[in-house]
DNA sequence: CGTATTATTGAATACCATCAACAGACGTGG
DNA sequence: CCACGTCTGTTGATGGTATTCAATAATACG
């Protein structure tokens, strides 16, 4: 087995066997996360209305779409991946979301979810009722701040997925979404060249447009150019700066390396 | 000259000639714009921080991408588009604003602007100094979750977007655009079936991921079909239901009817 | 350990991009 | 007001990239 680390693996005090109830200021992630830049009361009062249950098996929703909006989610560990489905039954997976990033937000002020969200491994989230958030903000500026900042982020992460999806080519789009990961785990602590992923070819493929095949293929030729070593979700990367050349400089290897200043 | 109205003759009690410093209170867009859900009292200290300029020509910019991050748009009138640009040169819209949506969100908390946004026609902006309305956020929670509102709007977009990108045939993403735009303009008192596209046919290319050359054959092929009358910007929807099957019963179309119950 | 799902590879096809030529609209200045 | 050049839009011919269909291999799971 490869020492590339699962997301699910990542824990912030996290007990085996128990429903981990780490409070966000025993929480390793704290100063990636939303309690960033909240003073130690701030923190308590955020504190005391996430509700943190126990592990979501993979496969278990966080919400479906069309469900009654209520709640954002912190992923604390493991990972997640949101889709919208039509009613002609087209599926498009519209985000990947790694521990401290914010699920749920486009259902803000919308009366229902309006995609669905579900683990693609073992991940454990703090859930953050609405309600009581809102009524934080008026306490909490810097709080408000951080939900804003994580919504403009979003944008344009969506922003550089229309760049990808409206000029490059299967390969430019593969090495995006590996360099993309790639900066988010090493921001997490993580390796930055070898990890696992937690998605299947067909979600990659769903998520980037492009058919299961061309994602495989893709894969294979990015290893006998000697990018990557490859054994099914293990991924590592062999010549990171020729990756990201693949990758195009992209808006968004900008935009990650300012928002980590 | 045909009776479509161009977004530019939106106005709020447009003076021509005249620098229009019309009031939120007395702004016509106001039900639709910031202003809803403010008490009397909130909406004048919105409107003390808003900055009003002359009226912006074809061409001019709102701003460039990598400014210092300082405010936020409300269009008026006419039509805007923003865009990213990479370091070796590729230019993607990444969407079109229509009066009283808010561009530039993107940047917020962020130091500089992700994108250019720059004006498809003659049009009217009321900027608003992001500081001023950080503090306004404090005393008018209302204008806070209008603001976060607008936000969660565009995320929701963005992954409409990325269905029609990752998914759609060619026809169906200019359907999809022509139903959207549609949409928008009836909201906002126009005809949803006869309008003029402040667009090129090449920033419909880019935007929706074709080539220009696409973009005219299928507006060529959809006429011949009967679904359309078009001469040049002018476009008459002559089968609205046909067209909306094209599109694909989208997320967006869905969302809009929400957005708007 | 066997079955179902997921991943890979090959071959044929389709869709759209590209290249190229031309037509029309627009705007400027003579 | 017309001549001119430029930019935008349209149409045709061709080719490339990625999809689709099909079969096999590998992996996950009960």
């Amino acid at each position: 087995m490869s020492e590339s680390r699962n997301l699910a693996a990542i824990s912030c005090h996290h007990q085996p066997g128990k429903i981990s109830r780490v409070a966000c200021h025993e929480c390793g992630l704290a100063p990636l996360c939303l309690p960033l830049s909240l003073t130690d009361e701030g923190v308590s009062k955020l504190d005391s209305i996430i509700q943190r249950s126990r592990p979501l098996q993979k496969g278990d929703y966080l919400f479906h779409q069309g469900d009654i909006f209520d709640s954002v989610f912190a992923i604390r560990t493991g990972s997640i991946k949101s889709y919208t489905i039509t009613d002609s039954g087209q599926e498009q997976i519209t985000g990947f979301y790694l521990p401290t990033e914010l699920a749920g937000l486009s259902g803000l002020n919308c009366f229902t979810y309006p995609v669905s969200a579900v683990a693609l491994e073992t991940t454990s989230v703090c859930a953050i009722p609405y309600i009581r958030l809102e009524k934080l903000f008026d306490e909490l500026p810097a709080l408000r701040q951080q939900v804003m900042h994580s919504m403009s982020k979003e944008l344009r992460d969506y922003q550089d997925m229309m760049l990808v999806m409206g000029q490059k080519s299967a390969e430019a789009r593969i090495a995006t979404l590996l360099v993309n990961l790639s900066m988010r785990f090493k921001r997490r602590g993580f390796s930055a060249h070898h990890f696992r992923l937690s998605m299947s070819r067909n979600e990659m493929g769903n998520y980037l447009g492009m058919a299961v095949e061309t994602v495989s293929r893709v894969f294979t030729r990015f290893q006998k150019q000697g990018l990557l070593r490859v054994e099914g979700k293990d991924v590592e990367i062999l010549q990171p700066a020729a990756l990201s050349t693949m990758a195009g400089s992209s808006a968004s290897t900008m935009q990650e390396q300012r928002a980590s200043h």
